[in-house]
DNA sequence: TTACTTTTGAGACTCAATCTCATTAAAGGA
DNA sequence: TCCTTTAATGAGATTGAGTCTCAAAAGTAA
């Protein structure tokens, strides 16, 4: 957990940014599941958990860790934005089951290339990308 | 046009819906152009042609014509979905740049087939895809 | 026509996310 | 330490895309 603190500091300094208890809170929550929640969610288990720390605290809060790459935004576009940690994890996307909600990861190196390709073809500079498949995961077929 | 009005007759048929004026002119001035609009554009475009149809008509339309494939819908993630016909385009993923907006199509027989693979490999049956490389277009970077 | 069903439209409502601004807390002197 | 200045927080208001409600209008079938 000490290295967590630590990454947080190092992104607020970053920003200009005090660190505070309420920004470390947030990001000890984020950081205890690798689930794929939603603003929401993180919000209440806080306030579950004891501490005090207002909604526009976590957005705000979480909109610097998704700036400093300390976590990943999630767009499903069901209108509710997911966030993981990225603390060990590498670059992915994502499957998403359409039925059950589980949401499974994967990484192919061989889309990334020709996606490298096709922005090369387009003079286009892929700052980043989505790339969801949506559909019945094993269970649910 | 002619076309068009059977595309939509056949669509309506199909779910047990009525053909009505209010249907065709919004499936008319999503046929218009092949821009990426949302919602509200296109509804103020009807009234700017002099129609009234109502917002939530604009809604309730645009999902039949979603669901019965004439309409695809693109999910930025940025809160709004955008329509485009699918009158002659085939399947296809999207550039977006994040500087000027400009929206850009593209397709890889060879990233489908590996989209393919890794569902196969998860035991997952695909129904939909997101791909959508964001960044910068050769005049912005 | 009459009886019945579907669609429409105006505006209320929802819900995630953002904004406001008074209050609170922290930083940097002297 | 106290004082001044700057930054962060929280409660609740606001926004905005999208959905819902329900009475009125339009279509269908006899």
């Amino acid at each position: 957990m000490a290295t967590n603190v630590q990454l947080l500091k190092d992104a607020l300094r970053k920003e200009g940014l005090l660190y505070t208890p309420q920004r470390q809170i947030i990001w000890d929550e984020i950081c205890k599941t690798d689930d794929h929640r939603d603003a929401e969610e993180i919000y209440f288990k806080i306030k579950q958990g004891g501490h005090k720390v207002s909604r526009a605290t976590v957005y705000r809060t979480i909109d610097v860790l998704v700036k400093n790459n300390l976590v990943r935004k999630l767009e499903l576009g069901d209108g509710r934005n997911r966030y993981e940690n990225k603390l060990d994890s590498s670059h992915h996307d994502h499957i998403v089951c359409i039925q059950c909600g589980r949401i499974d990861e994967f990484m192919d190196e061989n889309i990334e290339k020709l996606q490298d390709e096709i922005a090369k073809k387009y003079q286009f500079k892929i700052v980043r990308h989505i790339h969801q498949l949506f559909g019945l995961c094993s269970d649910c077929r």
